[in-house]
DNA sequence: CTACCCTTGTC
DNA sequence: ACAAGGGTA
């Protein structure tokens, strides 16, 4: 053993053992494998909420490698300068990774990957964060797609390829390198007193993602096309954190939602439909790295958006007392979890956009430091189709109204209750734990009175925002 | 070129 | 009914 050298495993966004192909490559190579995450500048510039809920990802499945015989070893650094050091010190002679699909990854294991061939080493990337590589998906004319139905109707008759299982084993080196300690990197630091928390509600590594699958698939598939929209209800999936962090493949979930449909379940073909909307973000993405930051129609450049974040209405809408209390309780889910209900993601951004004219970029920077289920491509999609201005958008003139969809997706008003504590007698945990979670010097009580009524009315919004439509349509 | 189509809405 | 231009086969 000791005489084959190691295989450097640069892990990034695939905390996992199986349907992860670059481990299983390095894995069934014979050679020791030396598991590595690098904290580097991207890391560093993360947000708040989805830096710390990385930093548990690391915590968990440093343990999960350990029952394996193997380790995780932490480095910081510029990420070619640690990998040539280890390679140095190791006497590993290949350098195996996951690909990652947003700009500045792209460009950072670009360099990576020449700097290590230059100094002859086999760097090599594998597929697993996505179902298809985003050049692997065209249309008729080659071009990539812009509009998500015929995107889906490609992808949905395409295969996928089984993911793999995890490893019995991962070979271990007979020394191992210098890491460095968890906790010295603080990830949680900018979280402040809200990390305590959101530690309630998450569920953390690569077993939970599987036991979150396994009891969605068991009690919520079959209701899944009407049930993930009722606001108080647990009938989404619930994917989305361990697919951010990579504590689950895509492929896992591609091929547990397709033996759901063929078995016969209702909601498999909407469920199999969600997991392509993330393939469908990150197509954009690749294609058109603008979406993440600029309007992706430029006309939409000429629409007055606010952008100054002091206004009091964003201050509003960031501390969640806009007084429209579907858009406030979305907003408070998000800062006790960090996570919101997808429609309530909707609700919250249409009210942003449209009712308070703010640029979709300051609801977007928002989610990013808030959201433990952060994904690059996923948010700046979302937004923009809220706000009318990316591919595919929803026409801007369709404003969601707060009250209509309260009488819709949350009837009874039990998601309101749970998230807005003010004038309840007995208010719940949930609502109160948005108190304990929330920056001090907001100097928020649930004895405080909620605002009598919205910093913006809802027809008085709509009517301004559909005029102001008429910068961009001219 | 044409014909058809376009996540999530509102009034 | 509104309002809508552009994407895809």
């Amino acid at each position: 053993m000791s005489d084959t050298p190691p295989i450097l495993l640069w892990l990034r966004r695939d905390l996992r053992l199986s349907d992860a192909p670059a481990l299983s490559a390095a894995c069934e190579s014979g050679a020791p494998v030396i598991p590595v995450y690098i904290r580097d500048s991207l890391l560093d510039g993360l947000g708040a909420a989805p830096k710390w809920r990385l930093g548990r990802g690391l915590e968990v499945f440093g343990k999960t490698l350990e029952a394996k015989g193997s380790r995780l070893i932490l480095r910081s650094g510029d990420p070619l300068d640690v990998l040539a050091g280890l390679v140095e010190t190791t006497g590993a002679k290949q350098v195996f990774w996951t690909r990652l699909y947003d700009p500045e990854s792209i460009a950072r294991d670009s360099g990576v990957k020449e700097g290590l061939k230059a100094k002859g080493i086999d760097a090599k990337s594998f597929s697993g964060t996505l179902l298809f590589e985003p050049w692997e998906v065209e249309t008729k004319d080659g071009g990539p797609y812009k509009v998500y139905s015929p995107f889906w109707r490609t992808v949905k008759k395409r295969d996928v390829a089984a993911p793999s299982s995890a490893p019995k084993q991962i070979p271990a080196p007979d020394t191992w390198p210098e890491s460095e300690a968890l906790d010295d990197w603080d990830l949680g630091r900018a979280m402040n007193r809200g990390a305590a928390v959101v530690e309630r509600y998450a569920e953390i590594g690569e077993d939970a993602a599987g036991d979150r699958l396994a009891a969605f698939l068991e009690e919520g598939i079959d209701d899944y096309k009407a049930g993930r929209d009722r606001l108080a209800e647990a009938g989404t999936s619930g994917m989305s954190v361990f697919l951010t962090t990579g504590e689950i493949g895509p492929r896992t979930i591609w091929h547990a939602g397709m033996r759901a449909l063929h078995e016969g379940s209702t909601g498999a073909e909407t469920f199999l439909s969600e997991l392509a909307w993330r393939e469908f973000a990150w197509h954009l993405a690749y294609h058109t790295p603008r979406i993440l930051d600029r309007n992706w129609r430029e006309k939409w450049d000429a629409f007055p958006w606010e952008d100054d974040e002091r206004k009091a209405e964003v201050k509003a809408w960031k501390q969640a007392r806009t007084g429209v209390p579907l858009v406030d309780a979305g907003m408070r889910e998000m800062q006790v979890t960090g996570t919101m209900h997808n429609r309530a993601r909707m609700i919250t951004a249409s009210y942003l956009t449209k009712h308070l004219m703010v640029h979709w970029r300051v609801g977007q920077h928002w989610f990013d430091a808030h959201l433990i289920d952060r994904d690059a491509a996923s948010n700046a999609m979302g937004w923009q189709w809220v706000a009318g201005s990316g591919p595919d958008a929803s026409p801007f003139f369709r404003v969601f109204n707060p009250e209509t969809q309260q009488e819709k997706f949350d009837p009874e008003g039990a998601y309101v209750r749970r998230w807005i504590a003010e004038g309840q007698d007995d208010p719940p945990e949930t609502a109160l734990d948005y108190f304990e979670a929330i920056p001090r010097r907001w100097a928020r009580a649930p004895e405080d009175a909620y605002p009598d009524k919205p910093i913006v009315g809802l027809s008085e919004g709509r009517e301004r925002a559909l005029d102001a439509y008429g910068a961009v349509k001219d």
